[in-house]
Formats: structure tokens, sequence, C-alpha cells
DNA sequence: CTGAAAGCGCTTACAG
DNA sequence: CTGAAAGCGCTTACAG
């Protein structure tokens, strides 16, 4: 490993000589700063990341916090965020918790970011009051995606707007026997999506004057295997929903998935609507509600590098900010007129 | 930011104490050592990551390098090795690369890995002759998982089997007309991945006598959209295959993407089958041959913990090791009898 | 068992 | 413009 000590001898210079002309913060004499380059190229210097954090007391390296990576939406946003973090600078250390955290096991420790990184993206886990608590002490610059913690700036989409955007659509096709999927009981006080979700759908159904069936409001994990699981015995029951309204796509494929299996024909028998625009959408022909990730992406992340410039904790003095993304109506394949109100295409 | 000096202050001992309790290398008097830990707790003092490193020479973070978080098995794997590697004491630093790389920017710099990490888990990036000879260079202890590059400990999963195993089920139910998508022109000297399957893909049919038409075997970039666009004038073509087999369970679902838009019942008149076993392939029913992720990922760990215990480049005498891991068929409901061949179920 | 001291590889005022 | 020196917060022989 050579060090600056190896640059600044092969230059002939002081090692503070070196680092200053590597950072170039105040002037260089040209010729000395030739040199220095042309030692450092020639034995291929690289500074210790860690003796650099040491001495100026930054990491350049900021955590990035998602309850698991096996769904769409935090692959999409973790590419996003790393790719634009890196331009910027920065590292990511990536830390997938497991999200409800079980009982015992304490998911975060302090030694898991003091010290260590510079700031913190949130992605949408869940915290417990001590863990709010514990990253408030912390007093690290940090952005929140898809669920706000009190004090962090968040971005986020208006949920409410993107449930209500589906049930429209499904309203206007002439639709009224709607199932939902996708709400969280046990967790719903603190994730704010599903909640906003599935309280947009009960106030578009009552204000368009449509049946709210509670037992066809279901509580589903949000993965495509639970929702076939929850949907089938809703969708061979009488009378069954005309249209399915799930929170997202992974959801709406499982539904899709169940009709596929008990023989019934999408959209002719049954229309389904997921929210998201995920990867497979466009090829299974899904109609959806669309997210726009990579935005919100990058979005946190120009809010968390101003966050690190004011330094730890931010300005106090000035307001939160909460950036709130629209999302827009796809219409597809799977949605279509119920089967006794439109009798559609021949 | 409470330092090793303010505990060694309020313990009455020198910091090499506190250093010596906190790691426990060496013997300590009972009586210090709870007066020593006392006091770290009520300062609720975090040693600092930086100093420990650069003080010990050991970062305890390893990178992880892929080519894109959105593919299933990216995502998955990383979550696994995530979690084994934060038991073992880690934390991982995710490098997403753009793959393949573009012309002139460079993906891969010193700066990324030197005096950074302790080691890398290298997942089935494709290398440039001189990313390969940077990576050497480094000398860092480094595992790969997929592809292999020459000197590095390395698991996969035996691509060839795989894709025998697929078209050896197709062959007994009677099929002899079989697309392949997946391959890969461009990469393809240096990604084993393609090549071994639909090599193996080749092979298998020519040993059955059935014919490879090669204006069935597409080029496709592995994503569900791209697979549906390659197999929907070949599904139109007459002569059309009786079956599909798609590299990947991805793949295999833009298939029943196509299938599904062009009217075609799935497996009555084509049967379709992937390789992955994707989170999704059982909810929609999708036949496929089954690799073990998690257990990729937790062997990558350990060989690379294995490797830094080594020190740095492991040892040169011993073999490198190579872990193929056997897969498994698991035939669901897209595929049957071709529709001329066995007139299966009435 | 414990402390003093050197050292890890940088950065950053402070002089000059 | 440039160098000497202190300091960042630890670990690790070396003495005792």
């Amino acid at each position: 490993m050579t060090t600056i000590a190896d640059v600044a001898k092969l230059a002939r210079v002081s090692v503070a000589t070196v680092s200053r002309t590597l950072h170039g913060s105040t002037r260089v004499d040209p010729r000395t700063r030739e040199r220095v380059l042309a030692a450092a190229a020639e034995l291929q210097y690289v500074a210790s990341p860690t003796a650099t954090s040491l001495a100026s007391g930054r990491t350049h390296v900021v955590a990035v916090v998602a309850p698991m990576m096996s769904r769409w939406f935090f692959a999409s946003i973790v590419t996003t965020i790393e790719q634009a973090l890196r331009e910027a600078g920065y590292h990511v250390l990536l830390m997938v918790l497991e999200d409800p955290p079980r009982p015992q096991a304490s998911r975060l420790s302090p030694e898991m970011f003091a010290k260590r990184v510079d700031g913190i993206i949130w992605l949408n886990v869940l915290t417990t009051p001590e863990e709010a608590e514990l990253l408030g002490r912390l007093a690290l610059p940090m952005v929140c995606v898809g669920t706000a913690i009190d004090t962090a700036p968040t971005v986020l989409i208006d949920d409410r707007a993107a449930a209500r955007q589906a049930v429209s659509h499904l309203l206007h096709l002439g639709h009224r026997e709607i199932a939902y999927l996708g709400t969280v009981a046990e967790t719903s006080a603190h994730m704010s999506t599903p909640a906003a979700r599935v309280e947009a759908f009960r106030d578009a159904l009552v204000a368009a004057g449509a049946p709210v069936r509670e037992e066809w409001v279901l509580d589903v994990d949000w993965t495509a295997a639970a929702a076939a699981a929850a949907i089938e015995p809703v969708l061979r029951g009488i009378p069954a929903p005309t249209a399915v309204l799930a929170a997202s796509d992974e959801m709406a494929i499982g539904v899709l998935g169940a009709a596929r299996r008990l023989g019934l024909r999408v959209p002719e028998e049954v229309s389904v609507i997921g929210i998201d625009d995920h990867t497979f959408a466009e090829v299974l022909g899904l109609s959806t509600v669309r997210q726009d990730v990579p935005a919100q992406g990058r979005a946190a992340v120009s809010l968390l590098l101003d966050a690190m410039a004011l330094g730890q904790g931010g300005d106090p003095g000035s307001p939160v900010a909460r950036l709130e993304l629209a999302t827009t109506l796809i219409p597809r394949g799977t949605t279509a007129p119920p089967p006794t109100g439109g009798d559609g295409a021949g």
C-alpha cells in the first residue's frame, strides 16, 4: 500500500503539499503540482478513505435502510439511489432489516450508524418507538421515503390520490362490486401507505354511493402468493366482485394467478387493477396506477445531500420538507366494463 | 461524540485498558472490567469504526458488486448476503454497475475498493480485461457468484444441467418443436450462464434426435418485455413451436404475456417453462427449474469469510474453490403434452 | 493485570 | 506557495 508519504518523498515535497494538490483547496505552484501528480500516478496512489475520514470527520458513505430487497419498489429505488449517490461522491452501506422486527432481536444498534455514515436514507421501514428514539439521538442527516418519520424530510407519493385514481377508473367502467387487497392490520398505525390507500378506497366508494363490503377488504402481506390465496374464496363466492383493486401490482399479479387457476377470464369476468407499474405490468397487460420510483430516489438523494451540506441535524428552524409526487392511471388490458354492465366487445 | 478517552477518564484507567476490556483479547481484572463497562454504558460509548480501521488495518466492510438490483436473482441474493455478512460482523457496501459498461465511462476505479473494504463479492458482472487486471492488482479476497473469474473462488449452479432438466421435461411430454429464449450474443464470451444453457439445450435436442431450428433460438436481454417481443412472431409463425424454454423465469413470464395477447392458451396450445423459480412462478403456475439462491448467497459469504481469514490474496497454494449447486425440476401448470402429441386431459 | 508511547495515514490551522 | 506539527480516535507491542 503506497501512502501519502511515499508520494511526498518521490515528489520531494511535504505530505501537506501532496494533500493540498490532491484536493486543491489552496493554490499550489504549477510546477510542484505537476511533480506531485506525476508521483501519485506513478505510484498508483489511492488515499486511504479511513485515514481521510478520521482526519476530516466525514465518511462519504450513507446508509440506505430497507425492509427487504425482494420487492420491486425497493430494488428499483435502491438502484437509483446508489447511482445518484455514487455520482455525488458517496458510497452506500446497504442494510436490509427484517420487517416487522422480531420481538427480541434488536435490528438497530448505534454501532450501525454512529461515526460510520454521514447520512441515512430510510426506506419505508416502520420503526418501534425505541428505534425512533435511537435515530433521533444519532442526530444524523436523514430522509425518509414512503413513510414519514416526524422530523425528517420525506418523499412519497400521494397514496390517497393513487388509490382514488384506481377506484375512479373502475367506477367509470361501471363497476360497483369491488374487492380490495392490501390492508395491513397489525402495523397500520406505523405505515401510512396501506392505511391511506384503503381509506381512499372506502371514501371513493362511499362518495359514489357504491357499497363497501368489509368481507371484501382483505388483509394481505403484500406478496403475490398471499394475495392469490386471499382472493380465491372471494372470487368463488356468491355474489362475487366484478373487479379487484390491489394496493400493489405484485398483489394484482397474484390475483391474475388466482383467476387463472379458477378459470375466470380477465377482464371479461373480472377486472383487475394494481398500483405501481411494476416491470411486469406492461407485459402482462395489467392496468395500474403508475408511480415514478426513480424520481423518488433522486429526490431523496438530493434532499439528503442538502441536509448533509448543512451539517449534523440540519437547520432546526426551517420546516421539514415533504415531497409528494403525483401518480398516473395506466389503463391496460385487465380492466373492462363488468359483465352485467357494459356488454363490451362481442 | 464520546471517545475512548472519555470512557477512560470516567473509569479512571488508561485508554489501552478500555480498548482491551472492550475487545478482550487479554485478561483484565474483573473489577476494573466492571468499571470500564459501566463507564462505557453510561456514556453510550460507540467506538469510531474509522479510527478502529485505521489502527487495525481492517474495515469490516465488504463490497457487493452487482450489475443491477431489478432482477429477481440479484435482489434475492443481495438480501441473503447482507444478512449473513451482518451476522458475521461485516457491513456491505453495495455497488450497482451498469452492465455492460458504456464504452467511455469507467465503472470501476481503484478508489472504490482500495483500503476501503476487506473483501469483494462479485455477482455475475462481466469484466473487461482492464477491470479484471485492476481487480487482480487490488489483491483483495474475492468470491464470484454466477460467472467465474479465473482466480477467485466461485459459486454457481450447474447451468448445463438446469437447461437439460427443462428440455428433458419437455421432451418427455412429447415436444419436439421447441423454441429457446435467452442467448446473449455480444457478451457470450464473458458470461458463462447464457452460453452454457443454450449449449445444453442444443445438445439435449440433438441427443433426442429433435430438430434445432436456429430461427427459434432467440437473442434476448433477459427481460420479460424483450422476451415477449421476441417470441411473438415465432408463436404466430407457421409452423410454430409447441413449447418454449426460457433461460429465466422473467423471460418465461414475458412469454406468458405474449401468449395471452395472442389468445394462445397455455399449456393447451403451447407449453412454457423457465429457469429460476422466481417469486411469481408458483402463483402463475409456471413450470420451472429451481435454483437455490439463498444457498448460493450463504456459500459465497462463507467462502469469503474463509478467504479474509487467510488474509490478503488467500493461500496461493490451494486450488481455487468452485461450488456447483444442483437444481431441481418443478413441473407446474404451464407445461403439458403438445396438442398433436398427447391429447392430454379431455 | 495495566500504563506510556508509538503508530495507523490523513487534514488543517499556523508560521513563514 | 510550502513545511512542521498537532490532532483525528483507536490498537498494539513493550515495559513494568
